[in-house]
DNA sequence: GTCTATACGGGGATAGAC
DNA sequence: GTCTATCCCCGTATAGAC
């Protein structure tokens, strides 16, 4: 991976997740990136293959977060820890995140995006075993819940960038999984 | 509103919702709907006329939910017909409002889709008053949950058709939102 | 109101020099 | 590895007949 193949990369991924994938010229993505069209084409082949190199890095990424929550020993850490984590993406890399989200209403990336294959698996059976240690009476909803919870968390914080709000919102929502549970 | 000017506005709204707003041409459009392509820049001027037309009635029906479950007496049953408002959307007009929620990703439509601007607001304003009767110590914060609850709910809905859990789903986030709080 | 034919521009992609 | 020049298709939009 040369240096003007990382700004491509980079550069795409930002216009993109501005603009979105197919409105966004590649003549556009040279220009920003300081490099010819031509250049792009010969290092990804076309403009999917651009998406591709993208969406690959999106899973690794989400590897290495979804490990890090696995890993936890106390299940209320892990689900404190799943609850934090749009927050995380959001600060960390919003624009690359935004892109994901975005994904999901293209047809030719359903399934890609936002929950890439086996690391959702991972994290949801990790956080359903989570419910159950601590007694919850359906794990199993539970967590189709706060999935649902994080997805609709996660378009809130990816629309609009106010942040003061964003801490009290974690914290509310961390309040609704206190340690206690009948 | 001619007969050809709602055939042409009901095949685009099929087509926007399946393959996109911009990876729809119009000539596949007056294909499926039977019609010159000429035919639809007459009646809508361009192609973001035929969006915009589709957007209007996007707002009017959202109107008419919303009127629905504010003039409702009970507290609690404004509640619970706000959760259930995106499970009716989803059944009775499933591709309109899918459409709506991928607009949210689009820069141009920020703002118009999802949440049409006032009836959103008059929603919103409506469910924090139930929460203080019902005597929630958070009633805004709870809104702010209970919207982005509904947000990832719509969003699950709108992406996998699968039906049988969908009650399911339904019932326990109702379960959510007994009669009784502290 | 509706159709057919056509103009126009832009965007993806390639060829070939350096 | 990188750039310049160029091709060509396809999608939006218009003109004009019926």
């Amino acid at each position: 991976m040369t240096e003007k193949q990382e700004l491509i990369l980079e550069t795409a991924l930002k216009l993109f997740a501005e603009h979105g994938f197919d409105t966004t010229p590649t003549s556009l993505i040279a220009k920003e990136a300081g490099v010819s069209e031509g250049l792009i084409f010969r290092h990804f082949t076309n403009k999917e293959g651009l998406m591709d190199a993208i969406l690959a890095m999106s899973d690794e990424r989400m590897g290495g977060h979804v490990k890090a929550i696995v890993t936890l020993a106390e299940p209320l850490a892990k689900i404190h820890a799943t609850i934090e984590l749009p927050f995380k993406l959001f600060s960390e890399e919003r624009e690359f995140w935004k892109l994901q989200f975005s994904l999901k209403w293209q047809k030719k990336y359903k399934g890609q995006s936002a929950h890439p294959g086996g690391h959702y698996l991972e994290l949801s059976n990790a956080i359903t075993e989570s419910f159950r240690q601590l007694n919850y009476t359906e794990p199993e909803k539970e967590v189709v819940f706060l999935v649902m919870l994080l997805d609709g968390v996660s378009n809130q914080l990816m629309q609009q960038p106010s942040d003061e709000f964003i801490q009290e919102i974690l914290l509310f929502l961390k309040s609704k999984y206190p340690n206690s549970k009948a």
